[in-house]
DNA sequence: CCTACCGATCGGTAGG
DNA sequence: CCTACCGATCGGTAGG
């Protein structure tokens, strides 16, 4: 019999999860401490630790976290348009509007997870990697589509437009988070519409 | 009288600090440490932070020294060329080799510099700012040469254009760290030459 | 979720 | 460029 139900278990982890998610997307991944995340939570160090079993864990769970998160601001909300151009368009202006409105204090939290794991091996790295991979095939489903139905110029290539709004997006956030100037993600919302600029 | 030249003092710290851009490139700016830096090269902890006098200096220093290696990688083989689309175009091919080559084992210093340190103010912050600040308004005053000669468009927009090119270049470099696959910087070149479409 | 603890490493200092 | 050291913090363990 556990002296806490392990309901009250999970809860207690996504709460100290979602507090990770913040620091996280100021420090990076790689600055999130236990000791750090226990003060912030007003916790002991042990009782942190004991929630994930290891930092490798705690990291992990906080990036899982933080990309559910931009899944539901960003594409859920776009996710029963119809497929092709107009939801493509919709979902690079929800992407944008994410960025602008700091939902992560530290900007986009893929960018920084990307550069600070992509060149070390290991369960971190995977992880991005997989997201990217998830990422990348949802945008150049679309893009598929949107040639198939016309909407876009029938030799584009899938991959690379999905490669080129996400440079586009990625350099926002970290522009904005450089300079607060909002004028990068009109810059970039300019340039996302010339890459979905329609056929014909 | 010092026991060792300035000269040679400023030789040391001049390889410690190229030990310093490899490590950094990997493990981040954030990931340096005195201690770590130390074991490569070979000395005390003592004697490279007395090189430095802090971390932080020996942040800044790695961070200008890893720049200034990009500068003669990048810009200078390309300096001497006349100003305008053509040496965009040559300066974006150097680039995007640069990346290719692999010169930062740990994928473009710029990038991940930006991501650590945009949210958090101090001086290195305020160094990647500055040169953002230079970097850009190099490939703007081309763009703008190139406008004002009708090799681009009318309508260009300078600060757009460079925007632009940067994040191609810039996720370039952290998809190729993630996938291995050169066939990134295909996509890059090819989205950055669609950029710089000629005017007409 | 807590107290109490471990060895290792951190940035930095004193002094030669 | 070295030895010898400082207090603080790291991830993690034992046990309740």
């Amino acid at each position: 019999m556990p002296r806490r139900s392990a309901a009250a278990v999970a809860r207690t982890r996504a709460h100290v999860t979602g507090a990770a998610v913040a620091r996280a997307s100021v420090d990076g991944l790689d600055g999130l401490t236990i000791g750090g995340l226990a003060g912030a939570v007003e916790m002991r160090k042990s009782s942190v630790f004991s929630l994930f079993g290891s930092r490798e864990e705690l990291q992990l769970a906080t990036f899982e976290a933080a990309i559910a998160q931009f899944v539901e601001e960003v594409w859920e909300p776009v996710a029963d348009r119809e497929p092709g151009r107009e939801r493509l368009l919709a979902l690079c202006e929800r992407w944008l509007d994410y960025h602008e409105r700091e939902v992560m204090p530290g900007g986009c939290f893929l960018t920084t997870a990307t550069v600070e794991f992509d060149a070390r091996p290991g369960p971190l790295r995977d992880a991005v990697a997989a997201t990217w991979g998830r990422w990348l095939r949802l945008i150049e489903r679309d893009v598929a589509t949107a040639v198939e139905r016309g909407e876009l110029p029938a030799d584009t290539d899938p991959a690379q437009t999905a490669f080129h709004l996400n440079g586009l997006a990625s350099m926002a956030s970290c522009q904005f988070q450089l300079t607060r100037d909002p004028a990068v993600f009109a810059r970039a919302g300019s340039a996302m519409r010339s890459v979905l600029a329609p056929a014909g």
